[in-house]
DNA sequence: AATTTTACCGACTGTTTAGTCAGTCTGTAA
DNA sequence: TTACAGACTGACTAAACAGTCGGTAAAATT
């Protein structure tokens, strides 16, 4: 019964299947269910409701991470943890992982405020940092650590979305591929 | 003098700033000093010009990739020329590595006959092969370790554009990072 | 030299699209 | 019971767009 909402699952839905550009507004509106003018009502141009729903999708993920994330014994522990918290949330939100795909290598994503990548980065950064000064992590500066972490989660959600595995072969993936990670960070 | 060429020239430029459909034929006719009809002419389609581009593009980057590699004495210096000739491809054509990028996670990626792609990845995956039979990489699927390489590589190629390194440091960096690479993968 | 094919032009069009607007309906609070 | 607000509608419009077409001129083929 939540209009907005019901807009944003159909342009995520769309926007996937078709792009960003290549979705009229009013497949959008057809699609949840509303008005034409109930679209913009909720968002002034199609670019706000596209970036709205980067932003959405952006906070639910942070939840999400936040909620998986226990204490756990041992540095190697947490980001093992970290690691595998973030690929299931691609894996039960596939749609979700897809457009980010998208949207980060759009022309949309500069409107993004490089300040709030930071600071949504930062947890991340200090527990690179700490990992450094414990001389576990190789000494790098934690920007390319992190993107390489990142950009290997990446390629592992690209991989397990394109294979179908049983819930026992992927978890063997993903931990051999976090052990190969670790290999290459310490 | 070669229209064909500028409109692909004009139609790289603009995808790149404004996004595929962001960009309409008009203006890269405009931009590459050629008659509306004339696009039409050489493209039937505007969605015909996209992926012509793609195709043009990954041929012209295999073209790099095959005149840089010559024949490397141990198996580990092979793959490093590979790494190294990638890297140096994207930060030498970033349009190109931009534009490939986009087009990668959009819809239209859908249109590219899935064995095409197989077919150009084939050396690659051999190459790997080789390394696993002979103990020196580990024995994962090769498309799996595929996958790994090339998202550190494109994430590495992520990290270098956004940042403004001398020569020597960006030197730097990539070695440093191949060697990070091989430990994951052996 | 005659004929056909190809490269190229740019004005034009039918359609699609984002966004508007005048107004209805529902709840709520004075 | 009236007054107001905000959600919601869908017909509408102005602009933008992909693609067409009738035509010219040069190149290639006969």
């Amino acid at each position: 019964m939540d209009k907005r909402k019901q807009i944003l699952d159909s342009a995520l839905k769309l926007f996937v299947e078709y792009g960003f550009h290549g979705t009229p507004t009013s497949l959008i509106a057809k699609e949840a269910g509303v008005a034409n003018g109930t679209l913009f009502h909720y968002f002034a141009t199609k670019d706000a409701l596209v970036i709205a729903l980067y932003v959405d999708i952006k906070s639910r993920m942070a939840l999400y991470l936040s909620e998986q994330t226990g204490t756990q014994k041992t540095y190697k522990d947490t980001i093992r943890e970290q690691y595998i918290a973030s690929v299931y949330w691609a894996l039960e939100n596939k749609l979700e992982f897809r457009f980010t795909e998208q949207f980060k290598t759009s022309p949309f994503f500069a409107q993004i405020a490089p300040k709030e990548i930071e600071e949504s980065l930062k947890p991340f950064y200090d527990m690179l940092y700490a990992g450094i000064s414990e001389k576990i992590i190789k000494p790098q500066p934690v920007d390319l650590l992190f993107t390489l972490i990142s950009s290997q989660t990446f390629g592992l959600n690209q991989y397990l979305l394109s294979h179908q595995f049983s819930k026992t072969k992927q978890h063997q993936v993903i931990s051999d591929t976090f052990e190969m990670l670790w290999a290459m960070i310490t």
